[in-house]
DNA sequence: ATGGTTGAATATCAA
């Protein structure tokens, strides 16, 4: 089975780009990051077509997650329990969306940018990556041989070879200790990132600026992973970044991260 | 070209 992850930065400008890559390398399952759009405005129909059921989360511009699926997709779950909420009123946000794939729990995940190092948008994404730690580690003590996988844009790099430069992130998001913290205690409560093994650094990013020509200049950061339970971990066979979907008009920022899985 | 790009409630906000 082959499972990939890719926030695509709106849907419906990138749909025809994004069936075209589940063809190219026979994708069976894809977790989708910033949709940007309501369930009402998600395009089903190219999916449908392609051979693909989809479950979707969006309520408004921003956001919005889902998972396509050519192998089964049962047992939805919207969120997690305990996901903290942000705005005023404070609300759920369209950030994780979860769903049985394959014999596989797939959870596409789309953290909260942070902003900056003194936003209180900051403080929610480390709160919200608590949660989630604490959520995900709870359902694996319950469930110690479920095949799990916390798959998305984690807006957090979490060594120093997964920026091009340390200097130019100096006080910047993505890279602060706090952030990292938070992203090891998702390691810690029993998930390993099951891509870096086979998409050795330095220089392996998986997203590049749209400004500053980035791409071309090769100053990306890696940004964007999976984290497999034990069973999950277990029955990885390969993984890669499709970098070449980052070129050419009409690219999302972010590049997709495909894991081969044993049957 | 040198403070840059893209996408969404088309007016700013988010990334």
């Amino acid at each position: 089975m082959r499972i990939a992850t890719w926030n695509v930065n709106s849907i419906r400008a990138r749909v025809d780009r994004v069936i075209a890559f589940l063809e190219r390398h026979d994708v069976d399952v894809l977790a989708i990051q910033e949709t940007k759009c309501r369930d009402d405005q998600f395009p089903h129909l190219p999916f449908e077509a392609a051979g693909y059921e989809v479950a979707h989360v969006g309520l408004n511009q921003w956001n919005g997650v889902a998972i396509a699926s050519r192998v089964g997709l049962q047992d939805t779950e919207i969120g997690f329990d305990g996901m903290p909420g942000w705005g005023d009123p404070v609300g759920a946000e369209a950030r994780a969306i979860s769903a049985v794939v394959g014999g596989v729990r797939v959870a596409s995940l789309y953290v909260p940018n942070g902003r900056s190092l003194d936003d209180p948008h900051m403080a929610y994404k480390l709160d919200w990556l608590g949660r989630l730690a604490e959520y995900a580690g709870g359902r694996l003590s319950t469930a110690p041989d479920e095949p799990v996988v916390l798959m998305g844009d984690w807006n957090i790099a979490p060594e120093d070879e997964d920026v091009w430069s340390m200097a130019f992130y100096e006080n910047k998001t993505h890279v602060s200790e706090p952030e990292r913290a938070a992203f090891r205690a998702v390691l810690d409560a029993g998930f390993s990132d099951v891509t870096r093994a086979h998409t050795p650094g330095p220089g392996t990013y998986t997203y590049w600026d749209y400004t500053r020509l980035s791409f071309p200049k090769r100053q990306g950061m890696r940004i964007d992973f999976a984290l497999g339970s034990p069973t999950f971990a277990a029955r990885v066979t390969d993984a890669f970044i499709d970098r070449d979907e980052r070129k050419g008009k009409g690219a999302s920022d972010h590049a997709p991260v495909i894991v081969d899985l044993a049957d």
